[in-house]
DNA sequence: CTGATGACAGTAC
DNA sequence: AGTACTGCCATCA
């Protein structure tokens, strides 16, 4: 596997996340072959395809991404689009929401 | 090729 | 409990 192959199998989990729930960006990293690179994560949602639903990636507290194009706000109405339910804090309920490809 | 960056996460205070 | 600091590692310029 070359490096460059972790971007796109984190497209490919983001991908596969239906709608109404959503994934950690370290639980994706973990996923994608490299525990501990949550961070990247983010930097490919930023600079990623725009034809994927980033908005279905949380950090693991729920909140929702600061850099999101408009802002947490923007974020907040892509969730709510999906059903997904946000709170006036800016976060999600991750243990009800929360998505495992694998596990089912 | 080298250095800087960051849409996180975990620990410490 | 909330805030601050440090570690991590693929990507970008």
């Amino acid at each position: 596997m070359s490096a460059a192959d972790f971007r796109q199998e984190v497209e490919a989990i983001v991908k596969s996340i239906p709608k109404g729930r959503v994934m950690t960006y370290g639980q994706i990293a973990a996923i994608a072959g490299s525990p501990g690179a949550a961070r990247i994560v983010g930097g490919i949602a930023h600079y990623g395809d725009s034809d994927i639903a980033w908005h279905r990636i949380v950090n693991k507290r729920g909140a929702l991404a600061s850099g999101y194009p408009g802002g947490r706000l923007a974020h907040k109405v892509a969730l709510e689009k999906d059903g997904v339910i946000v709170s006036t804090k800016l976060s999600v309920k991750i243990k009800d929401i929360i998505w495992w490809p694998k596990l089912n």
